[in-house]
Parts: structure tokens; C-alpha cells; sequence
DNA sequence: ACCGTCACG
DNA sequence: ACGTACGTGACGGTA
């Protein structure tokens, strides 16, 4: 039997623990949270290396009340905390008190007191008290059965003292010590003790007279003169001293020794501080057995029993959960180690998927669902799996219902929904995975059940929250639909021609080597071009450059730092180019070479719960940002190509964002501009510059389209003075200028921020939310961001849920009328096919349609159309 | 792991 | 007075 009885010095632990951890710990919601994180930390190991049947923490009462009201000015100085640390004491309490750890407190008695209390009750009662703390004190607590574990600092480093241990160390017994601290005092408390006694003398006196009123009683015996006549001239305050140094061990405290003991804790209570908390680790660790948990139903519970079936035809036309077991490889081919599917009474697993299977796989007309579909059905799709709907996602439904997370993974959300952790897949699997009789099934089928059956509760819980939430549309008409899409896009991946990216290289890597050596010839010595720190230095303080903006860390050698400086030195312009082909060379030649397939094709990732707005990311490569704007760069593009017999198509939306807010905002001139096919830039130039039509200059159509852009991205003054490199007061002018000639555009921005404001997301015209809580910061920077966001977030939006509804169109079409073409990219407003020669006049059309008619708004789509036989030449 | 930079929409 | 335009991803350098 384990009689350990823990007694935590809470404001003594988490002192520690606030400091041991470096960095500040905050919230979202901006709660303090360090000191609390390295409290538990600390709680946690204590109670694995003790495994404590009691527990207890007691607190200093916040109000300073002392035991001796008349002395309390040597205790002032002590027990100061920051005020961020202070904040955390009340939610630690509600911690512990969510753990069912009983926590003491009692105006009038310090924590000491208490802590003594108990230990001397623990005694009685048979336990035996580990009394934790970081304060000295506490030592003379030590007997022969209560011991005190000293966090000598930090968090990790003890020392467990009994009454044995400390006779070693100080040579005197645990008692002794408030007669020591009489002489000696202790700073840090305020104990005065004998001026001009330090440790030595002290201990020598304590051994030779046992204690502080045996050594005034027989001060006479002192045989150093100077040591007998301070004890002789400070007895009072030797006095004094050990009575401030004396731990009452009879507080009032009353407890039943059934309030101590550890029981478990409040599982829903301490889920939600742990959330709220952001304790992530914690949370992790912390699992709820199942029948702890109402909210939780028990997997045994729920009505699927599935048995093993050997005909996959039993799941035609069902709705089924999948899981693929696989390297998920875009690189190589990728491999199928089995495929678990399972309904509510049965499941299959299939180990050799070969391409009869996939076949027959195909022809079953299978409904879905599971986490993350797309991922799960590449490898299937990439060997031939056809004609499949997607009923359900846990990972895409998550992400509609707050697009903000990073982290979609199945054990997260099952945590965070089911309070419930997941063993990890390849530690679940990979123990026992090769048996004596070659690899085994079992795991997998284990796995995929429980996968599985994870996936079914959790849709059911998200499913009602995606109808509260009024995002029905956008995952049941949006999302689900376009994983085949993008899972097609994924697999077809687009053709290169490396051998033309390995002249590209090779064209600009003499050039760099140049540049370099005249960039160090100019700065006198070889440096690290790419290390702006370097660089800053040599441009600013070696060559005296006129250093412009700065950043956190340093000057600032950007671009558009270095093009001011253009003319002042010749080293700049070297750096620009040298810049500018080495990006070329790192990211879109020696980034992309090891992506290519030994087919010669890129299959890109494109990622559908990333970004806040409701766009499509893409990764590995990011084909979105393959250069256009500059000639060199834009070369790059030739490298891609249409399959032989095939040609691109491209097509792009016109302004779509700009005919977003039209429709949105409903203004006349800007609805009726696009209606009537007008360039809008030149419009807003004419109108907000107050110039005929016929008298927009070039120049005067480039501010006209800053503004536009502005008017997109939720213009501020700044942005846009920023943007045209003009004085603040004049972009201030545009800006008032565009609201007054388009009120309904300044009335529709206002309705978006005040609608944030009130609800705390803004939506896209589809129902898409976006949370925005920075708009609720008492911070003017984050609170204006919150504004821009709230104005920018619908119209990126509701342009993305436009695309995406256009690319699942053009997909269904293609696929029935001309299935070997195939969608291969989005690029936010474009789409690129690479199509069958002979049908590309009808997937021009087909293209222009079903975009132009992806929706109706009240402004027409417009769709330009281009095809070429590589990327370069599609413009 | 984070910053600065720069490629795209 | 605050000190930035919106949304991404990849790279190299730095701590």
C-alpha cells in the first residue's frame, strides 16, 4: 500500500514554474498561461515518480495576512508576483479543482502554516507526507516519516530531504533550522536574524547550545568576544527571528482524510479548461475512460457489428466508410498495402488491389466517406478507380465549420469532440505487422474499425453542426463534390520537359557566378549575399547606404528598399538581378527537379482546407506561383506542356473579384460597367480622378486600378500612398473620392465590419464563414486588421466558391463528354486543361459555359480563353 | 521554429 | 497614437 500524502505549495511551485519556462505562454483569448502549464507539468511527474494516494496544494491568501499582525513588515517584502502570474492563480485553482485535487487556503495563515498542519494530521493518520516545495522553510518539516522534496530550481531538479538526509547536509536536526534562521535571518523573507552572524557562525552556535534560547541563556559561554556580544546586544530580535521562522503545525485547517484522496477528475470540466487553455499536450494525454463520459457513446454501444464479408458486391451502391492503406506517394507510383471498406454491418479488406479490382471496385458505384477522402482515394484513382460520390468528410466538414485550424488530423478532432485519443496509425500497425507466416491483416482490419467507427460518430456530431451553422451548401455543393475533382487534378499532374528547365539553369548559373564576384568585388569582400544581415551590413554600415525601412531584426534590404537605392551605388542593381535569378534557380529549378515523376509529369498537391477565405493551395510544387510577370521568369512556363495530341486551354475570369463586390454591394455604376463590358479601371480612373474617358491616361488607369485593388483588400490610406508612392493625404483623397461616387460600395463595407463586429465572421454570398476575432482586439493594429479582413474575406471568398463551383461543372462534362481530356490547374481565377486536340473547340465552349453560368449574379462573367501548346506561349 | 524575401492570384 | 494593404508557399539564413 502506497500512504504517500503530496502536499504542494502551490504559490511556492508555480513561481518556479513560471520562471522555468522561457518564453511567454498566451491565448488566443489572451489568458497568461506559463505558469499554470509548468505547474501541471510539474504535478504530472510527481505524480508519476510517487503515485501519490493523497494530494493537497495549499495557496497563500492574495490579501497579505500574516500569522503576527505586528511583525508583518518583515514579511511585506515577500511573495511579490507579476501580475500576469497572478492572473493564473485563479485558473489554476479551477484546474485542480476540475482534478479533484482539494486545494487550502485561509486568511490569516500563510501557506507554510497550513502545509505544516496537514502533514503533522497526515502523520496522524498514518500517511506519509511529501511535502513539495521551492522554499527552504519547508525543511523543518522534515521527521522521520514526512519528507520534503526541495525544487532546488527549475522544474526538474529535487532534493528529497527526510529527517536523516538533512542531518547530513546541516548537521543539525529539521527542527533546528528555525533556530538557525534566528541567527542567520533569510533575506528572501525578510528574517532579520543576528546583524553580522552569517552562516558560519550561526551553525556553530546552534551546535554548540541546540537552540536559539538556550544560546541567550547561556550567552556568557560564547568564546569569540565579537560573537558573544552581538547575541549578547540582539537577543530580541534572535528571538523575533525564530518566531517568524517557526511554521504554526496547528492552523484550524479541518480535514477528513477522504478529501485528499485522489480520485479522478471532472472530465468534461477539465476538457474545457484544457481547451481553453490551448493545453493541447495535455489534452492529448488525457483519456477519458468511456463510461466516464455521457456525451461519449460508447463504441460497443453503437449498432455496427461488422463482420468480415468476402464479396465486394454485397457494397454496391452503398454508403461506406474507406480507408487506403497507403504511401500516399505523388512522386513515384504510389503503393497499396490494402483497402479497408466497411457499412454498418460488414466490412472487406483487400489486400492485393490489383487493376482487376480497381475495376471491379468502379463498377460497385461506392458513396464514401471517411477523413479526408482525397488522400485516401489518390492511390485508388491513380490505378484506374472511377465513378464514385463523396458523401462525407470529417477533415473537409471541420474545416467549413472553422477554416482557421492548421491541424485537421482524426485524432485531434476526436479529442476535441469525443474527448477520446487515437492510437497513432503506424505505431498501431507497424508492431505486429510481419507475423511468422508473412505480413498480417489483422492490424489493419483492427485499425480500420476503429477508424471507422471514430469517422461514423464524429460525422454524425458534425453533421449537425454544418446544419446549425448554415454551411450546408458549401460542403454538400462545394466541397465534397470537388474532392473528385481535385483528386483527378492531382493525379493527372501536368507534363514538363526537364531537360528545358536544365538549360534554364545552366543559362542563368553563369550569369549568378558573375554577379556574385562583382557584388564582392564592389563590397570589398566576400560576404553571404543571401544573408540580408550580412548584407544590410555591408550596404549600410561598410558602403554608408541610406538605410530605409528597418525590420524586427535589422535594416531592411527588400526589393523595394534596394530599388530606391538604385542609382546611389552599383552594387545594387547586381544584388537585384543576382536576387532574382537565384530565386529563379533555387525555387522553380532545383525546387521542382526532384517533384518530377520518372513519367515526366508533376503532380502537385492541391490543398483544400488551408487557406481562411475558401481558396485551393497548392504544394509540392506550388504550381500557383510559377513566374509571369517578368519575361525571364515567365520562360520558365515553356517547361510545361500539353501530352502529345493534346493542347492547353486556358481560361480566366475577368475582374472577378471586382464583379464579386458588384454584385454584392449592388452598385449601379459598378453593376452596370460590367454589364455594359467596360474596362473598369479606366472607369474608376475617369470617375475618381474626375477625366473624361477619352482622356485616361496610361498612368491615370495604373492608380485607378491601385484603387480598385484597395477597394478589394479593404483600403486603407496607407496601403494605397504605400502602393502609388504618393503622400498619405492624397490616397486619402482617391479613397473618399471612389466612396462618394460609389456610396454603395462604402454602405456595403460598413455592413461588413459591423456584421463581424456583431456576429464575429463575416460569409461569402455561398454561406462560407470565416471567424474574425481579431475585429473584437482592444489593439488598433489587430482591430483594424480585423476590419480589412472583414470587408477582403467575402469577396476572396465567394470568388473561390465561384471557381470551385465552375471546376466541379467542367469536370462532370468533361468526364461524360470527353473523358480524356482532363482539368489539370487552378490558379484562383483560371482554370487549365490539357484537352484532345481534335475537341478544342468543344471544351472551349464547354469551358466558357459552365464558368460563365457557374452562378448568377446580378453582373455577367466574363471568361477569356486561350490555348497553346505549352504554358508559355497560353496567353 | 521563425524571419525576411519574393513568386503568384 | 497606432504604423498595414488581402490570400497563399518555398527558399535560405539564423537562433
Amino acid at each position: 500500500m502506497n500512504n504517500t500524502f503530496l502536499i504542494i505549495d502551490g504559490n511556492s511551485l508555480i513561481n518556479r514554474a513560471y520562471y522555468a519556462v522561457q518564453r511567454p505562454m498566451i491565448t488566443k483569448e489572451g489568458i497568461y498561461t506559463q505558469g499554470i502549464y509548468g505547474f501541471l507539468n510539474m504535478l504530472q511527474k510527481l505524480e508519476k515518480e510517487y503515485e501519490p494516494e493523497y494530494i493537497a496544494v495549499t495557496f497563500d491568501v492574495h490579501a497579505p495576512t500574516f500569522r503576527h499582525e505586528k511583525y508583518s513588515e518583515y514579511k511585506a517584502g515577500r511573495k511579490h508576483m507579476p501580475p500576469e502570474l497572478l492572473m493564473e492563480m485563479p485558473i489554476l485553482k479551477d484546474v485542480l479543482h476540475a482534478m479533484n485535487i482539494k486545494t487550502f487556503e485561509m486568511a490569516g495563515w500563510e501557506a507554510d502554516d497550513l502545509i505544516g498542519t496537514l502533514a503533522r494530521i497526515g502523520e496522524e493518520k498514518g500517511l506519509s507526507p511529501l511535502i513539495v516545495s521551492g522554499d527552504r522553510d519547508q525543511l523543518q518539516l522534515a521527521t522521520d516519516t514526512t519528507k520534503v522534496l526541495y525544487t532546488k530550481s527549475g522544474v526538474s531538479v529535487f532534493e528529497l530531504y527526510d529527517k536523516d538526509a538533512f542531518f547530513k547536509k546541516y548537521e543539525f536536526m529539521p527542527l533546528q533550522f528555525i533556530d538557525y534562521k534566528g541567527i542567520f535571518g533569510d533575506k528572501s523573507d525578510n528574517i532579520p536574524g543576528i546583524p553580522g552572524i552569517g552562516e558560519k557562525g550561526a551553525k556553530e552556535l546552534i551546535l554548540q547550545f541546540g537552540s536559539v534560547e538556550k544560546m541567550i541563556e547561556h550567552a556568557d559561554k560564547i568564546e569569540k568576544k565579537g560573537l558573544r556580544t552581538k547575541v549578547e546586544d540582539n537577543a530580541d530580535l534572535a528571538r523575533l527571528s525564530k518566531e517568524l521562522a517557526t511554521i504554526n503545525r496547528f492552523a484550524p485547517v479541518e480535514i477528513e482524510i477522504s478529501d485528499v484522496r485522489r480520485v479522478e477528475p471532472d472530465y468534461d470540466r477539465l476538457i474545457e479548461l484544457y481547451k481553453k487553455l490551448e493545453f493541447t499536450s495535455f489534452l492529448r494525454k488525457l483519456v477519458v475512460p468511456e463510461k466516464k463520459n455521457e456525451d461519449f457513446v460508447s463504441f460497443d454501444e453503437i449498432e455496427i457489428n461488422p463482420v468480415a464479408t468476402d464479396n465486394l458486391e454485397y457494397f454496391r451502391n452503398r454508403e461506406v466508410f474507406i480507408k487506403v492503406f497507403s504511401d500516399m506517394n505523388h512522386i513515384q507510383k504510389p503503393e497499396i498495402t490494402g483497402i479497408f471498406i466497411m457499412d454498418s454491418s460488414k466490412y472487406i479488406y483487400i489486400e492485393n488491389a490489383d487493376k482487376e479490382l480497381i475495376d471491379e471496385l468502379s463498377s460497385l458505384n461506392l458513396k464514401l466517406f471517411c477523413h479526408d477522402v482525397k488522400n485516401n482515394v489518390y492511390p485508388l484513382v491513380y490505378y484506374g478507380f472511377r465513378n464514385y460520390e463523396v458523401s462525407f468528410d470529417t477533415v473537409l466538414a471541420s474545416y467549413v465549420l472553422d477554416p482557421s485550424k492548421s491541424n485537421y488530423g482524426l485524432n485531434e478532432l476526436a479529442l476535441d469532440m469525443l474527448h477520446r485519443s487515437l492510437p497513432d496509425e503506424s505505431s498501431f500497425i507497424g508492431q505486429t505487422q510481419i507475423t511468422m507466416f508473412g505480413t498480417s491483416n489483422e492490424k489493419y482490419i483492427e485499425y480500420g474499425i476503429l477508424t471507422g467507427k471514430t469517422v461514423w460518430q464524429l460525422s454524425s456530431l458534425l453533421k449537425n453542426d454544418i446544419e446549425e451553422q448554415g454551411l450546408h451548401k458549401v460542403l454538400y455543393e462545394i466541397e465534397l463534390p470537388l474532392v473528385k475533382v481535385l483528386a483527378s487534378m492531382e493525379v493527372t499532374g501536368i507534363r514538363i520537359d526537364p531537360s528545358y528547365l536544365d538549360e534554364f539553369s545552366s543559362s542563368i548559373a553563369s550569369r549568378i557566378a558573375e554577379l556574385e564576384n562583382s557584388i564582392w568585388n564592389l563590397a570589398g569582400e566576400k560576404f553571404n549575399i543571401k544573408s540580408t544581415q550580412q548584407l544590410g551590413v555591408i550596404l549600410f554600415e561598410k558602403l554608408g547606404l541610406e538605410s530605409g525601412k528597418k525590420t524586427k531584426t535589422g535594416y531592411s534590404t527588400s526589393a523595394e528598399v534596394l530599388e530606391k537605392l538604385k542609382d546611389s551605388h552599383e552594387i545594387i542593381p547586381n544584388i537585384l538581378e543576382y536576387r532574382n535569378l537565384t530565386k529563379l534557380q533555387s525555387t522553380y529549378v532545383d525546387g521542382m527537379k526532384p517533384l518530377i515523376s520518372k513519367d515526366s509529369r508533376i503532380r502537385a498537391h492541391f490543398n483544400q482546407t488551408v487557406t481562411q477565405t475558401g481558396r485551393i493551395s497548392c504544394t509540392e510544387p506550388n504550381l500557383q506561383n510559377i513566374p509571369i510577370r517578368q519575361e525571364l521568369g515567365r520562360k520558365l512556363r515553356n517547361a510545361f506542356l500539353a501530352d502529345d495530341g493534346y493542347t492547353l486551354i486556358g481560361a480566366d475570369y475577368s475582374q472577378i473579384e471586382l464583379r464579386v463586390l458588384a454584385h454584392l454591394s449592388e452598385d449601379e455604376s459598378l453593376v452596370s460597367a460590367f454589364n455594359n463590358g467596360e474596362d473598369i479601371h479606366k472607369l474608376t480612373a475617369s470617375r475618381v480622378l474626375g477625366i473624361p474617358m477619352d482622356q485616361v491616361t496610361s498612368l491615370d488607369r495604373s492608380k485607378a486600378k491601385a484603387v480598385n485593388f484597395g477597394v478589394i483588400y479593404g483600403m486603407s490610406q496607407f496601403g494605397l500612398s504605400e502602393e502609388l508612392n504618393i503622400p498619405r493625404k492624397d490616397a486619402e483623397e482617391y479613397i473618399r473620392e471612389y466612396f462618394y461616387k460609389h456610396p454603395k460600395v462604402k454602405e456595403y463595407m460598413d455592413l461588413q465590419k459591423e456584421f463581424a463586429k456583431d456576429k464575429g465572421y463575416s460569409l461569402t454570398f455561398m454561406g462560407r464563414k470565416r471567424t474574425i476575432p481579431e475585429i473584437k482586439s482592444s489593439n488598433f493594429m489587430v482591430r483594424s486588421l480585423g476590419e480589412r479582413l472583414a470587408m477582403n474575406s467575402p469577396i476572396q471568398g465567394s470568388a473561390a466558391d465561384i471557381i470551385k463551383l465552375a471546376m466541379i461543372k467542367v469536370y462532370n462534362e468533361l468526364e461524360k463528354n470527353f473523358p480524356d481530356s482532363k482539368l489539370i490547374l487552378q490558379v484562383h481565377d483560371e482554370l487549365i486543361i490539357n484537352a484532345k486536340k481534335d475537341d478544342r473547340e468543344a471544351i472551349m465552349e464547354l469551358l466558357r459555359r459552365n464558368m460563365e453560368e457557374a452562378v448568377s449574379l446580378i453582373v455577367k462573367l466574363e471568361v477569356s480563353l486561350n490555348t497553346a501548346d505549352n504554358w508559355y506561349e497560353l496567353k
